[in-house]
DNA sequence: GATGAATGAGGATTCATTCAT
DNA sequence: TATGAATGAATCCTCATTCAT
């Protein structure tokens, strides 16, 4: 996508008769970082719904019209700023989130998954806004959506190598108690410091296994659930 | 603008049928009832921060004008909402949420709490909304956190009666995670009909029993948390 | 419409829920007035197109929010230019456009309705601008189709008395024909002054009798068609 | 900006093919070329003033600033495309419109000059929205007028040979009228379809033959004035 | 020449709030 | 009290034009 930029060469500049994907310059890349980063500032501060794209703008240095040559609206910038985030997130911890190995006690993964994320959400403050559903319904629907659907499949995918029998329907209700969880967990933790949040921290794991673990059911390297012992 | 803000929803509460009776107070009470219904419905539908005052003066059926004359700004209208929805949940549960009988037991007293509380949500549509701050930190934080005072210190409530060793502090975080996990679950319950919703209603009540369970300790009629089963 | 304001009284203060058409104040109907005005003037000098909203309320010394307060949008301010414009033009000139004698002449019928015509539009200019199809296709649409469905009506009115016999589709073309001949000229008086103007007035009439002679075909008080004399 | 105005307009018309041979001028001519063909839809589309050059650079495959490397403005670009419509136009039926043979019967020679003024204008559509001139005084004026004193030398010159006495002022009003005349009725051709467009086709011509009719006086192939007749 | 970036004033429209009646 | 009118700053977004590369 940003490898072949020096493809674009010469020949090409008469046959580019309509096709949209532009060229785009440096200082093109650079800018809609620019923005991006400003957008996160100020979607943080005032969140999504008060920001407005002159603020954006105005925090990024640049005039109104800037903005719109990189964004049609303030939901592309939403948007572009969620799978920005959802690739970083990628690129850090990989596909699923945590290790898949089926012999790690569920106690194990979960807490390095939260902990991740968790460092994840206080490097990026964004995250949050983005991830709390719009207070208008239907406004910065897309964006958030897709923020959703991409946590709930790497939710499902940590969760099926726990709960390896679980009928599809089940497992995605549970992935979704889980991202509902952790967001209203994580909503605590930022909200406090120190070792109030470090406090926070261990409740929502602890909220998280204890749910979890029932279901878990008969797994290698699982203890049972109580009252399942003969 | 700021000086009488609580000035009016203070002084609304306390001379309630008090003072001489005048006829312009029913009348007054009646607007204000009519207000209070139309702004329930236009937060419901757009959200408080897309709400506009004049749209809630419209659906009351009377002028901008007007409702200024009963709330001196967009804010008040939400606090009193909140206001009268508490005082209403007060009237219908009392103030514990649940019978405090020690010796019922918490899976039961978490069920019927829950399916006191969404039943409620589910008649008060609003009340969802107001929970849930706006995504903008800052507005509508005055009604925000008094609905959430009353919420947090009547779980409390209901929970001292589970947890009589707990330090205040970790009560404290008790309440909050479990008001947490009861937002998150009600957000899942409000998006699905049906058989799912009820399917989700049981997981959240999964969630918060799981996550009391082995906090409620040694307590009479507590079957005993995991590991301490003979 | 004006007529019954005063009835509503007090008693139907409390019933009036939704009901759209609100009580309208006296200084409403002269700000309508006002900015009716302020738009005839600005869409003259700079065409509808370019007319902004700000410019009409400026032009009429008011805030914009006022224009929004009567007017949705710069459409309507089009639309209910054009209806007090037809309205005007009924009440000036009734019905018809020009004494329906079927005896008049039809060189004395055409050249008084063209001279009623021309003096009401120089003494209401903007009627042009409304008249002339919008510079940009789709837009002033409503507006400009609404005016112009009513002058061909009153023009097929006035040529019907002239071609009893005539089908409707031909009816209807030689009205359209009527219409744009007369716009053609219009735009030529108006582009002149003094006795250049009054001879494009004499070619209008010209032009218009000669097209529309042919066809009166055999009709009391005509004279008959070149060539149809034995 | 308002300077090198007609700088650049005539400069490319006066070095058409002139001077030396660089490459860069197939090129430039190319490019040029490709611009107003996009104007030309962009203009047919959307009008004069709702065209936007970034929209014409866009639909021409080119930057803005291309563009404007080519055209100092937007008029500019309005003015080119007349011109180069007007170059057309005497190329594909020479300057006189028209067969000049005197001896031609009015009727005929007006049938064909509509019938290729007709064909022309379905070629370039563009030429009707050149033609009218927008709804904005003093905007695109310099190209609508140059547009038009082309257009009415052209029609003078048809006209002269059958109204060889008429005074200059005269033959000038004429000339107008039969312009306007024509531009309303072109209109309406262009509004319909198939079988009614033909039929508006034969009323423009019976509206022009009709005016200009008793005109044409005594002239050889002339079949007399109405009342001329023994 | 050519490109894409940059501008910033201006467009339509909204809205919390105040005012005159 | 109640009303509808009035405000004006703020919203999102566009566009003709210029600039750096």
């Amino acid at each position: 996508m940003s490898a072949n930029r020096e493809q674009v060469s010469q020949d090409d500049r008469d046959r580019q008769e309509k096709e949209q994907p532009r060229r785009r310059q440096a200082r093109g890349e650079r800018r809609i970082a620019q923005l991006l980063e400003a957008a996160a500032t100020v979607f943080t501060t005032t969140g999504y719904t008060a920001a407005s794209t002159n603020a954006i703008a105005r925090e990024a240095g640049v005039s109104p019209g800037t903005l719109y040559q990189f964004f049609p609206n303030k939901e592309a910038i939403a948007i572009e700023l969620g799978d920005r985030l959802m690739h970083e997130l990628r690129e850090m911890y990989g596909e699923a989130l945590a290790p898949v190995d089926p012999m790690t006690p569920l106690e194990e993964a979960v807490g390095a998954a939260v902990d991740r994320f968790i460092a994840f959400n206080c490097e990026h403050p964004v995250f949050f806004s983005l991830m709390h559903g719009p207070d208008i319904p239907g406004r910065m629907a897309e964006a958030h959506d897709a923020l959703h659907a991409t946590l709930l499949s790497r939710i499902e995918g940590l969760l099926s190598s726990f709960l390896p029998d679980a009928a599809p329907a089940d497992l995605n209700r549970t992935a979704h108690m889980c991202l509902g969880l952790y967001k209203a967990g994580l909503e605590l933790v930022l909200a406090h410091e120190g070792a109030e949040r470090d406090a926070y921290v261990e409740e929502l794991k602890n909220a998280l296994i204890r749910y979890l673990d029932p279901l878990a059911g008969d797994r290698p390297g699982h203890p049972g659930a109580p009252g399942t012992a003969p």
